[in-house]
RNA sequence: GGCGCGGUAGCCAAGUGGUAAGGCAGAGGUCUGCAAAACCUUUAUUCGUCGGUUCGACUCCGAUCCGCGCCUCCA
């Protein structure tokens, strides 16, 4: 079966192929930048992460653009209490976001746009609207008629036709016309941050800007618009209906939504306290690989119950995957090909791959890895796994490694250099031929408090980084 | 109330009409100077519950219980 994605707008799981050529045009919702991100943001952001590097698994070439909302309520209010401008108050979050995606290995988007850039084009997109009749002035703020656009509700699958349009409902401050209407152009209130428009002075609505930017990077119809289950109603509901109106072209062709992640079956808050950014967890001692590995495992579509064991089960699993390629380049196999293995290879390779092309399952994907290796290194102990089989075995860990991206340790600074440690080594073999077994384990054992692993195999000692 | 997601071994989780993948943890064993790594065996007569359809259901249908998300700019 090809590949093949769930489309939150039909509610199906469709084929997936680009509109043009071999590009795939793809639209995500970025950060808030009020604060640092927390691990429920950095699951939705993995989704994505993998998603970019199947596709181009897959030969499709990438143009991602990823918004940083740098522009809205929070922001305000914290960068004045910071006595900062929201510019200095969101430039320190950026760099944070930038820096944690980092971390975690995720690829950075071709375009990376920030919203306060991109206020001309939104004054732009506000007027198309007015001119097209699809919006409103109340108290100085320009609001969308969602009356005017009678698809509104096709992705969340929400029927709003029993609004009337027209009926007055009240709701907060705003004098809306309908409840379900939504600012495009707030008015400038107090000392707000603005900008000197043809409705006057404000700032853009939350839901313009995504619309903008995405058309304005990736043309009128996305191929895939992605972003966190929250989302879907109202923000991508509210995108549809700006952009359509504007173009009156289907905006994006897929939606694809990653499901919320939990802390021990419970929401993610502070008061709680049970509320983790990367960095926490860091800090903690916990690898980025090992949050990465168990972020990425579990589809994006099922809830991921986020909890220390799991975080240490990945972990020991990563050490799996990584003593698996350290044995694979480090031991001696007799020479020739089991080409039953090489068969038996091709078809975990092919599993892998059907797995990522239903839809990301990345634990059907995980399993195919794990029955290769369990079938391969059964294959060493018994000889009958060749030297002429290592290449596939390599090319099937690349393949695996170039999606999840957990192989290489994330590098620690300082400690002891690999001269430093092949000359421990060549100490502990020489003790241990003059049958000194004390210094040996002692030399290992001071080696492991240093975080380097020693192993004995019958093809010589091999060593690891912790 | 509306819309949506989910309930599979101690934990995570795949499967979605033909008789329960995989990971972690646990138990026993093989190998090893010791350790590590690795491998083998073992851990769900059963897939929230109750009915129904079928030669056959975790998988389809109906009902029901439970958990969760969205429905005021939360990924």
């Amino acid at each position: 079966m090809a590949l093949r994605f769930y489309n939150t707008l039909t509610q199906q799981s469709e084929p997936f192929t680009p509109l043009h050529d071999n590009v795939v045009r793809m639209y995500t919702c970025g950060p808030t930048v009020y604060n640092y991100v927390h691990i429920g943001n950095l699951r939705t952001f993995t989704f994505q992460d993998i998603l970019r590097r199947w596709l181009q698994a897959r030969g499709y070439q990438m143009e991602h653009v990823m918004n940083i909302t740098d522009i809205e309520d929070k922001i305000i209010r914290h960068a004045a209490a910071a006595n900062q401008t929201i510019y200095e108050y969101t430039a320190q979050y950026t760099q944070a976001f930038l820096e944690d995606t980092a971390t975690l290995r995720l690829q950075r988007p071709e375009h990376i746009v920030k919203a306060t850039d991109c206020i001309d084009d939104m004054v732009s997109a506000v007027q198309t609207l007015e001119k097209k009749g699809f919006t409103y002035v109340s108290e100085g703020s320009v609001y969308y008629r969602i009356a005017k656009f009678p698809e509104y509700g096709k992705l969340s699958h929400n029927d709003f036709s029993g609004i009337r349009a027209g009926a007055r409902v009240d709701v907060d401050e705003y004098d809306k016309a309908d409840a379900r209407d939504f600012v495009l152009w707030k008015a400038k209130k107090d000392n707000e941050p603005a900008w000197q428009t043809p409705f006057g002075e404000g700032r853009p609505g939350w839901h313009i800007e995504c619309s903008v930017m995405a058309m304005k990077y990736l043309g009128e119809t996305l191929d895939i618009h992605t972003g966190g289950v929250d989302l879907t109603f109202p923000h991508h509901e509210n995108e549809i209906a700006q952009s359509e109106a504007i173009t009156g072209k289907p905006f994006a062709r897929f939606w694809l939504h990653a499901e919320h992640l939990s802390i021990d079956a419970q929401k993610m808050s502070k008061s709680v306290g049970n509320f983790y950014t990367l960095r926490d967890l860091v800090a903690e001692g916990h690898t980025p690989e090992a949050i990465r590995y168990l972020l990425a495992s579990v589809p994006y579509r099922k809830k991921l119950n986020f909890t220390f064991d799991g975080l240490k089960a990945a972990s020991t699993s990563i050490e799996r995957l990584r003593n698996y390629k350290l044995r694979l380049e480090s031991a001696k196999f007799p020479e020739g090909v089991n080409a039953q293995l090489a068969e038996r290879t091709d078809a975990a390779l092919k599993a892998f791959d059907e797995g990522l092309d239903d839809d990301l399952n990345t634990a059907e994907a995980l399993a195919a890895v794990f029955e290769y290796i369990r079938d391969t290194n059964t294959a060493m102990d018994s000889g009958e796994f060749r030297a002429g089989n290592v290449a596939g075995g390599l090319t099937f860990l690349a393949r695996f490694d170039s999606v999840f991206d957990v192989l290489k340790p994330t590098e620690k600074t300082g400690g002891l250099s690999d001269a430093d440690i092949d000359a421990l080594i060549a100490d502990r073999a020489a003790a241990k031929k003059g049958r000194d077994f004390g210094r040996a384990d002692q030399i290992r054992k001071d080696l492991a408090t240093q975080g380097v692993i020693l192993e004995d195999t019958k093809d010589g000692v091999r060593w690891k980084r912790q």
